[in-house]
DNA sequence: CTGATTTTGTTGCATCGTCAACAAAGTGAG
DNA sequence: CTCACTTTGTTGACGATGCAACAAAATCAG
């Protein structure tokens, strides 16, 4: 084993996974990465629109398709319902989105709207925020790009979505 | 473009980058595992120790070393040095780190040394941890690991580290 | 050595995220 | 219909996190 231990440490590991020698772990790497794609991507495309990292998060979400139950918000971002619902309720003070019934009978299942100007500001910070990512995924080598997104994918699944 | 479009619409992007389709945007996918990360594998971990994850990244960070100078604890944690330094009393009161000056003559920069009690709940820990993540990278070819953990290292040093 | 400048760690404060308790609404067996 | 039970969104409280002001110490030019 560990024929190349320099340049690529992680790939060291067996069956049983004991011999992994990665101090390196995933976890931190990903934390360590998360961590800076927050401060110099997602931040400042946030605040150009006067938003928080979370009510983009939401926007963005509810944007995507047009609108969205409080339900599906709660399950598609990181945040608990608490957080949600605070968020949605600054985002609609703000008039960038409605939450309104699902349906005519119902009075407490609620739908996360995206108004005309939720979508304008949407539109604006999403068309930014495509580029940049797309400069930054330029880096890559379009083999390493679609292996890193499967691999993310596949852990993403393994653990249980 | 776009000859695969249903199975890799991240990898459909040209020089200006602009024609990229991805909503599937990197920064949510990385926020959503790690947030699954931190939930199913961190924090479990670091609660077996009574630790919160602050705590559990300090000590691993001083403990691979041994003893790690308060400035480079700093660095290479997420936190700031606010963070660092609550986190760090804290791990003092408890036995597992010293605070101490770096050197005879100084009073103030200090170095953050590993007790013999918090090389325990490290190694105890650690190699659970080991074993777990070894287990979840097993899922991927030793080719998609490779090429995954080099993406995530090109990334984060073309944002500038 | 001395005074000015920079580093370094601490503290206060405002924000964010999570947990738990709660009330209102929906659901279903009888 | 009705009573028990579940789901859903809100609220309060607390810990974690990041920012900025601050004081003590280190550094350095002269």
């Amino acid at each position: 084993m560990a024929e190349d231990t320099e340049t690529c440490p992680w790939s060291e590991l067996d069956a049983d996974g004991s011999s992994l020698v990665v101090h390196d772990f995933l976890t931190k790497r990903l934390s360590t990465l998360m961590s800076t794609l927050r401060r110099e991507v997602t931040l400042p495309y946030a605040r150009s629109a006067d938003l928080s990292i979370a009510e983009w998060r939401l926007l963005s979400l509810a944007a995507h398709s047009g609108s969205l139950p409080f339900g599906e918000l709660v399950t598609q971002s990181t945040s608990d319902k608490a957080q949600v619902s605070r968020t949605a309720r600054l985002l609609e003070q703000r008039g960038l989105v409605e939450l309104r019934p699902e349906t005519e009978a119902s009075r407490k299942k609620l739908v996360c709207v995206v108004t005309e100007a939720g979508m304008r500001v949407y539109d604006e910070i999403i068309r930014n925020a495509r580029r940049a990512q797309a400069q930054t995924l330029l880096i890559l080598s379009r083999d390493e790009r679609e292996t890193l997104f499967r691999a993310l994918e596949k852990l993403q699944s393994a653990l249980g979505d």
